[in-house]
DNA sequence: GCGACAG
DNA sequence: ATCTTGTCGC
């Protein structure tokens, strides 16, 4: 079978799941896949990578979805997909993607080309139990996927050096959970973290790639201005 | 019990 | 996340 056709199988099968409505039933939803996480690297050649993030619509009523593909290593737009449905989810630290992936599921649907690696908006396994929104969304898709987040959820660390490319381990109690990165010269450093089928030394690596001038990955850039365009 | 707490 | 103009700094 064709990668489209299993990719398309992945969302179709995550859409059908019953969806939790309490934050125990997440909980234990989150305890049963983590064990699914691939922490090693899983893909060889990258040609498509895509920046996922969500927005909100009439006070937070409406969850709106983005998804940015971009070529690599050129950087440049290839597909954009968004798709609006009702916020079922509230906002909890440690649950985020109970919230945003329905909708994300549904702007991936339609998109045509399918991306060897996703920029996720939020943490991956730097998470209380190891599941963040990066490792959810890789492991329902099947898709090697990274944590990207601008703020820190779990995990302490050294200092960081002010040069663009350094980084350091962030740690939860003995255990290595993720780096913080800085990204550009002299800007609050990003918080990576694995989120499927990818390696954390490979993670910070292409999070590197897609950051050519801007504190962001292009592909969030991109994602986050589709996500929160009043248009569109 | 008291803070911390992705988006 | 979102409401919002100008403004300070490299």
């Amino acid at each position: 079978m064709e990668p489209a056709k299993i990719f398309q199988g992945n969302i179709q099968e995550a859409l059908n799941q019953p969806w939790p409505q309490t934050v125990d039933a997440a909980r234990k939803i989150q305890e049963q896949l983590r064990s699914q996480v691939i922490r090693d690297d899983g893909f060889s050649t990258v040609q498509y990578v895509a920046g996922v993030d969500v927005g909100f619509e009439d006070n937070y009523r409406i969850t709106k979805a983005a998804v940015a593909v971009l070529r690599y290593p050129s950087l440049e737009l290839v597909e954009r997909a968004i798709a609006r449905i009702p916020t079922t989810f509230p906002y909890i630290p440690g649950f985020l993607s109970f919230r945003e992936i329905p909708a994300l599921l549904q702007a991936l649907q339609k998109l045509n080309t399918i991306p060897d690696l996703i920029l996720c908006d939020g943490q991956g396994f730097a998470h209380p139990r190891r599941f963040g929104i990066a490792c959810h969304l890789g492991v329902l898709l099947d898709v090697p996927a990274i944590g990207v987040a601008k703020s820190r959820l779990i995990g302490t660390h050294e200092e960081l050096a002010a040069e663009k490319g350094s980084w350091q381990s962030l740690w939860d109690k003995e255990e290595r959970v993720g780096a913080i990165l800085r990204s550009r010269a002299n800007v609050k450093p990003l918080y990576i973290s694995i989120g499927h089928k990818i390696s954390l030394e490979t993670a910070i690596n292409w999070v590197l790639r897609c950051t050519p001038k801007y504190r962001l990955p292009e592909t969030t850039r991109l994602a986050d201005r589709f996500a929160s365009a009043r248009e569109g």
